[in-house]
DNA sequence: CCGACTTTGTGCGCGTATTCACAAGGGTTA
DNA sequence: TAACCCTTGTGAATACGCGCACAAAGTCGG
């Protein structure tokens, strides 16, 4: 069998889509929405409404998980939370760190939902002096220096990066080398990092941006409407 | 020319994938940051190194706004700039308002990588009778009461929204109904909107269910090793 | 116990995205 | 001018994701 054969049946077996696992946040929240109602069980068509897909592709989706429906009554909404809560890895705590104490760090500090989805954060860590040693959302808040010996010590799996852009590599290089493999990065960079490193990134301006484009599309296209691609434009770079 | 093949050319020429556009953000961002170090030219194989992506998924996006590139030379930077600017529509100014001044909308209020890009913050609102009045980065938090008239007079057109989930889509159905067709969602919950109103959600929440969700995988799947789809599951529903 | 009804699970076709690989095009040098 | 080198732009193959539509499978009333 070729290597690549062996990549095929081993995503056929036990790999999930990332569409899929993406969207399967979603679906819980919508669940325990319903849990908090009361609502036993649900339909996928219900459900679906409620996570703002179509429900073909929720049903889809759960059938990755295995088949956890009865068929002429929906799924059992309890039964459903925990067996997306189990593959999404939410059975277990999940040690984070944030590093960067400042604006975006301080808030993403007092985060309700980060705890109530099994995420704990054990360590805040700063590079300023004047920051460090202040309590905030009741942790005081440590000196960069002791990253590696909180990382360890704590177990930290998670780090949660929200210091300047042109510290997040440094910083990054660091936590990789102390064993963390997941970096949260909301510093408007592309870090690189080892293959076995998963980076996700937060990054708000992209968004905005994304948002612009598609509200000039809705005013008439780009300003000075000559498509791009025409032959005819000027040489007005200079900004 | 019947209207349909007008939109078929307009397609053609005009419009560029969702994928595409994603990116072009990022590569605005490496392109200022070759800039700043007074690099000329640059090759697609060194910006799509810069920006993290496939060189050749770096060209055909930038394919899609027209032929830019020089053979055997590369990009001029200062003009991609130019061009990419232009076709996000960061060559004009958006107005923003940012709805909900908690520990996040602060955080955003004071963000430079807003303004940097063309994103003017017209307007903070929130509705704690406490928070309405006080001056944060040199704007006065106005009452939600005078959300439409805010959007009105400053010709808002992305709302940012912060508040708590409960009040997100209250909030943002009032936003809509005044006009604004552009919608950033920091609050977890799905909203719904008219069909001709886009909106963009940022969930730190799930992405660290993400990340946990990769990270079960190196550490050997899901709790209890039996493949999802194993007939022999027990009935361990209750928490 | 049966037949009507409901809802799941999925085969299939379609469109989009990604990547490879290379011909075409432009610069550069002798 | 011509030969050579470098990099773009894109055709073609592959992979991926989506949603329709329907058979299979279960429920429920009679
Ligand atoms: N504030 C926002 O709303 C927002 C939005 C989008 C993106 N961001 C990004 O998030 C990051 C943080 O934003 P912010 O507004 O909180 O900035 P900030 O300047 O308020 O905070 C950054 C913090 O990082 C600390 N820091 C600097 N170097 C460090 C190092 N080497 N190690 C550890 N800590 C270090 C600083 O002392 C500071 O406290 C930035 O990269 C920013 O671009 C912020
Ligand atoms: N803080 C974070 O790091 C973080 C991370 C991820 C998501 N979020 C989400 O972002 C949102 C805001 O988070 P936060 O931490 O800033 O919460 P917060 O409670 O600190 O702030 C919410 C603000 O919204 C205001 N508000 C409530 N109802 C309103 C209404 N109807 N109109 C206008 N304003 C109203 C409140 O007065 C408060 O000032 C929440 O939905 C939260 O789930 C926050």
């Amino acid at each position: 069998m070729t290597p690549r054969q062996n990549r095929n049946r081993d995503r056929a077996e036990r790999g999930i889509p990332d569409a899929t696992v993406a969207r399967l946040p979603v679906y819980l929240r919508a669940l325990h929405g319903l849990q908090e109602r009361g609502t036993v069980t649900v339909s996928s068509e219900e459900l679906a409404a409620a996570a703002g897909v179509n429900s073909a592709k929720l049903r889809k989706d759960l059938s990755h998980l295995g088949s956890y429906g009865t068929r002429g009554v929906g799924y059992e909404v309890e039964y459903l939370v925990y067996q997306i809560s189990r593959e999404l890895g939410l059975t277990q705590d999940w040690v984070v760190a944030i590093i960067g104490v400042g604006n975006l760090g301080r808030a993403l500090a007092g985060y309700g939902g980060f705890a109530s989805r099994g995420f704990r954060v054990a360590g805040l860590l700063d590079a300023d002096e004047g920051i460090v040693g202040q309590e905030i959302s009741g942790m005081v808040v440590e000196h960069i220096d002791r990253l590696e010996e909180v990382i360890a010590e704590r177990g930290v799996s998670i780090a949660v990066l929200a210091t300047p852009a042109a510290a997040a590599q440094t910083v990054c290089d660091r936590v990789v080398a102390s064993g963390v493999t997941s970096v949260l990065n909301f510093a408007p960079v592309v870090l690189s990092v080892p293959d076995e490193v998963d980076v996700r990134k937060v990054d708000m301006s992209i968004e905005l941006q994304i948002l612009a484009f598609h509200e000039q599309r809705k005013a008439g296209g780009p300003l000075g409407e000559d498509p791009p691609g025409a032959a005819q434009y000027v040489e007005t770079v200079e900004a």
